[in-house]
DNA sequence: TTGTAGGCGTTATCAG
DNA sequence: CTGATAACGCCTACAA
């Protein structure tokens, strides 16, 4: 005995009314006289219905929901993990279902746009996007007609709204801490430097920019490289580069991640922080309150980017291309255990 | 001037073919001469065409997706993160696309009841859940023509293949390592006990049980009570705890966030683990060993939980329900810094 | 306020 | 190997 396909056919039979009537007490778009209106809710229960949302948005062309990517959220101490929280629940307050993909955290542009297609084919209304790998080189091949908006920093101007974060200044307020701090040798922990614009190369101008501006007693920029932006290759590299010798007096991680594995590097050769170096990092993660140290951050408004994120998207598809295109988030330097004397 | 709907249609018409010859070229089902094959991929470049997955799944009845329930998985130290990544990177092997669906950490029935029927609505082809508030008082509203596969503890017996985890076994062996290392006063982290068999009830049967075995000296069972499972409840408990005199030889976490979380609380008091305090946490989280002290743990082998998962339910979409239901995951004791002299 | 007709884009079925 | 037909379950548009 197979269960019988329920659908909204049924229901209506079951009711003794038109299938029209059961999708209207269903959707509250129309007014359906309270009599009819008990009368489908007693059918539903009757009969165990349940809507197929695949039919629905088959007619209807909206799903109701919309995809968030981001790279790696499953990897330990990722900032999109918090994010992507915020974010769905900021569409549910809308009324929209996010739904989260998460390609490995290697950077590759084909997956990226594997998966951006892969939710247009799923009709998400739309999707918000944090591209690591795609640059203004796979701008064509986005979708024109998608519904996007592009988190962290872009692939070289769209016509698609973008949030981006204060990753100059925050890069430049978090060192010129370390050197209020008395700190006159500080490393940076981050990848290798490239041509393109990225999150890594705006953070090095920060950086670089707040040495020069406090002047030769600053000491000059020094990177320790790493080969990813895990914090298993931050841990690594800085424990090597400790052993050949390195010993500045303070760190600037690329991300929290970066700067928590790097702590447990220095704790690998038997350094401390704050003790032997000042640390600070970039992201602003829950877990950088509960390490031990606990970390301080250059900390983007989360809740802001959700909700901006969120809003822009819902303009996009309600009203189409809105005028303001550009929004960089605010943050805060959250001074924390790692950077106190 | 908007753009013009592209269907199979108008490829099939770009192509000079029915629309049924491009559904078989781009399904694969049928075999397609090499010709028709060739201009139908022409047509599809040229037209720009992608797929409406919708469609597809409103007349095949097959989503070719597969939700992944879990909650708080964008929690700090969620064991839940970890898993998804792996369960998603296992059903990508098959083809299956994984979504993830979090409710919030609170464990609420109605939520969780939700959330499948949500996936349930939007035609997953299945689920992957833990529950954490669905108990056997539910088990008659979980729908029952929905392949669904139970994580963790079950909410009662259901004809539902079940992957249970090592707690009590687990829990032991934990506890046994404490008491092997000289623990002779151990703490368990840990929510108020309940009359319901929970991860909670199972991993405290097993403390108590390896502390009666091992004998009188092993001291008696003490539990530090927390509000919720988060490390910030653990961190205000453990902390309160030591100032008001308790002052055991090691702490059992319930789960590696609980655990460091309580770390964190020591260290608020100026404790260190392992010189003041050994510690032993549950679940084996990345970030286990990246903290400082790194933490021994039991962990469940994940991949393990992942790979049966996904192929227990494959085996309920194609072959129906299986002879064996239930199955417990190994574990391994991961002896690190934290229970180390 | 309620009902009827038709189609959203795809694929199952079966005939050619 | 290819194509015509119908249907998946729902909602837009319009009529009653």
């Amino acid at each position: 005995m197979s269960a019988a396909r329920v659908t909204m056919a049924t229901v209506a039979r079951e009711a003794g009314v038109s299938p029209m009537t059961v999708s209207n007490v269903l959707s509250g778009k129309q007014s359906v006289s309270p009599d009819l209106r008990a009368r489908v809710a007693a059918a539903i229960a009757a009969t165990g219905y349940r809507m197929n949302a695949t039919a629905r948005t088959l007619r209807s062309g909206r799903s109701g929901v919309i995809g968030l990517l981001v790279p790696g959220a499953t990897e330990p101490y990722s900032y999109y993990a918090r994010l992507g929280g915020l974010v769905a629940q900021e569409a549910r307050r809308h009324g929209l279902t996010l739904v989260v993909e998460s390609p490995g955290p290697a950077p590759e542009a084909e997956t990226e746009l594997a998966a951006i297609e892969q939710g247009r084919s799923l009709q998400y209304d739309g999707m918000i996007i944090t591209p690591l790998a795609l640059g203004p080189q796979h701008a064509s091949r986005l979708p024109a007609d998608f519904p996007l908006v592009v988190l962290g920093e872009r692939p070289g101007p769209l016509g698609v709204p973008h949030i981006g974060l204060p990753n100059r200044d925050g890069a430049y307020a978090a060192t010129w801490h370390l050197l209020e701090q008395g700190a006159r040798d500080i490393a940076l922990i981050s990848g290798a430097p490239t041509d393109e614009e990225t999150v890594l190369t705006r953070r090095a101008d920060g950086y670089r920019d707040a040495l020069a501006d406090w002047g030769p007693e600053a000491g000059e920029p020094h990177l320790v490289e790493i080969s990813d932006l895990s914090p298993y290759a931050a841990r690594s590299a800085v424990r090597e580069s400790v052993r050949r010798g390195r010993r500045p007096d303070a760190y600037l991680g690329i991300t929290d991640g970066v700067l928590l594995g790097a702590l447990r590097g220095l704790a690998d050769v038997g350094l401390h922080v704050p003790r032997d170096a000042l640390a600070i990092g970039f992201d602003g993660i829950p877990e950088g309150e509960l390490s031990v140290p606990s970390i301080s951050t250059i900390s983007p408004d989360h809740a802001w980017i959700a909700q901006r994120a969120v809003a822009l998207l819902r303009g996009l598809l309600e009203a189409g291309t809105p005028d303001d295109l550009e929004f960089t988030a605010p943050y805060v330097l959250v001074e924390r255990e790692s950077t106190r004397r």
